[in-house]
DNA sequence: TTGTATGCGTTATCAC
DNA sequence: GTGATAACGCATACAA
């Protein structure tokens, strides 16, 4: 493996033209630069760039902290990081926390011990506190979840209106006694949807009824338990909303367990759109978030911090789209 | 941000000597040990593991290739990885490749640039002469997809044994004429599941018809539409056979547009488990790989090469699982 | 325009 | 058992 002073040997020039001409240096001659490109090529050298990193105190490397990529919510959402990364000249670690904030710890040791120059939360574990603790050591931003009070910047979609336009059109379509699958954490996302279905309702004149909303973690499971539930009252919920899409459809194998059919009994509206919501049978209805977007905006808003540009923390909604597909029944089509 | 020098100079000892109990050197007196850890809490000191690799030429981090996290495929295997990795004290760089060469070359930079000290092909697109350089340069291992020839340690399934377990079962259900959906690409996996569906009709005493092989590209619309062509024949499919889950979905979407049941009609087999295939209606019978230990074993056989333990090329063969659920019918429940 | 010299933070090799 | 000090590979302030 040789090295920046073996170029500069063979090219007979300096280590600091050789450091020149690959930083590209508007002020080296043609034919000096030329001369060490071809001592570069002759040698086949790489620069080692942990010199160059010790030297910059920078790694180029953005950290990316998310519960799983299990959850296909993320894989756009990473695409999107991604390409806005490597279009700045960066790398991203993905890390799996698997929620658990002592593993999310132990990641933000990375941050600490300078090998990434910043960090991306997709949910963070991190109370507000920690959260701006870590914003002081190296440039932060919350990506679809975050805390709120933090002075950490964020972008997500505006999970209240998202969630009572979703109750509304399934109020519109004529159902009344709608079920809510939500999940007990204090995500601020969950609770603006929770809020967003109340407000639905509310408007609508019809009043909230505590036993129609069940619990669940996210999961496939999860959900089926929760719609169990809803299932069992006396007067069944004649639609259900959940929070995720992987929930929603965990509550139709319940409803069809049941003996009931989507949509024409009971229609279903999930969250987040992934790339399942539209093979699932029947398609899936569901918020659509812009994951793409959200990932390239956070990797901006971090950027503009790694530049310098901004210190204040910013934060961006963008727009999600109501997506109507084969689980909720369609509007004049209802029975009543 | 305080360095191992102002540890020094608080705890009244040398660089050196902070370094020693930095990395738990046993030829440290316990008092000096104590003042040098006491200052370190005072100063809240943080070892910059730039200074460190530079020093020590390596990162300890692993280079993860794999086409695209948005296959659920890989979600476990990748866990498999990553908590064997931080068992042996490394971390991961896991990178999309989009199964594009390029873009796997850019990756391997990284390598080249001494940002990591080993790679993990998922599924190389590099071809068996890149491969040998690249093993050249760092550790390399290939996990589950790998190019026949290369002197590069593998993981992987039994693909052919496994194909063909899963068309004898459809067989003994009764099926005779099989589909199968395949991919127009070289890698092993392909051509030896392609070897096991023909093996297991040839010895069933079923002739081979090429028109009931078509062709997608792992994806869901890719299943749809190859199904769509086998459902087109005069004399269609009793069953069908798909190299991967989400072609198998794609293909039961095709199936009942068509008006048939599944698995009443026709039987559908994917190959992966992903975690969908459960969550499915039918859950899918398919191909278990043992995502987890595939994932583990990787990492394993890439310790081994960089602790210098072995230099030779290993190949191991993990145990698959036939798994039987709603897509296909009972033995014995047949028509026939 | 190019070269010299220094330091980034750490570890490792020597002395003592 | 501990301390000086020389690397590791690179970028940059300053000198020429």
């Amino acid at each position: 493996m040789s090295t920046i002073q073996d170029v500069a040997k063979e090219a007979k020039v300096s280590v600091a033209t050789v450091s020149r001409v690959l930083n590209n240096s508007p002020l080296v001659l043609p034919d000096t630069r030329q001369s060490v490109l071809e001592a570069i090529r002759i040698l086949n050298y790489q620069p080692n760039l942990l010199g160059r990193n010790l030297r910059r105190t920078e790694t180029k490397m953005i950290l990316v902290l998310l519960p799983t990529i299990a959850n296909p919510f993320y894989s756009r959402l990473v695409k999107g990081i991604e390409d806005a990364a490597h279009a700045g000249g960066y790398n991203i670690m993905l890390c799996n926390t698997d929620s658990d904030k002592s593993r999310e710890e132990v990641y933000l040791e990375l941050l600490k011990k300078r090998l990434a120059d910043g960090v991306i939360f997709m949910a963070p574990e991190l109370d507000v506190a920690d959260l701006d603790r870590t914003s002081l050591i190296s440039p932060t931003v919350q990506c679809c979840e975050y805390r709120e009070g933090a002075k950490v910047s964020h972008v997500s979609i505006d999970n209240f209106a998202a969630a009572k336009d979703a109750v509304e059109y399934l109020i519109k379509c004529g159902c009344s006694r709608i079920g809510h699958i939500s999940c007990k954490n204090r995500f601020v996302s969950t609770i603006q949807r929770k809020n967003g279905y109340r407000k639905a309702l509310e408007e609508a004149g019809i009043s909230f009824d505590p036993e129609l909303t069940a619990y669940g973690d996210y999961g496939f499971n999860s959900g089926y338990k929760a719609a169990k539930k809803l299932l069992s009252l006396n007067n069944r919920p004649e639609a259900i909303f959940a929070i995720s899409d992987i929930m929603a459809i965990g509550a139709i194998k319940a409803i069809r367990e049941n003996g009931l059919r989507i949509p024409s009994d009971i229609s279903v509206m999930g969250f987040d759109d992934i790339s399942f919501a539209l093979m699932y049978d029947p398609p899936l209805s569901t918020v659509s978030q812009p994951k793409y977007e959200l990932g390239k905006t956070a990797v901006e808003l971090l950027m503009r911090q790694l530049d310098k540009q901004n210190k204040e923390p910013e934060d961006i909604i963008l727009p999600y789209k109501l997506v109507i597909r084969g689980s909720t029944i369609k509007k004049g089509e209802n029975i009543q």
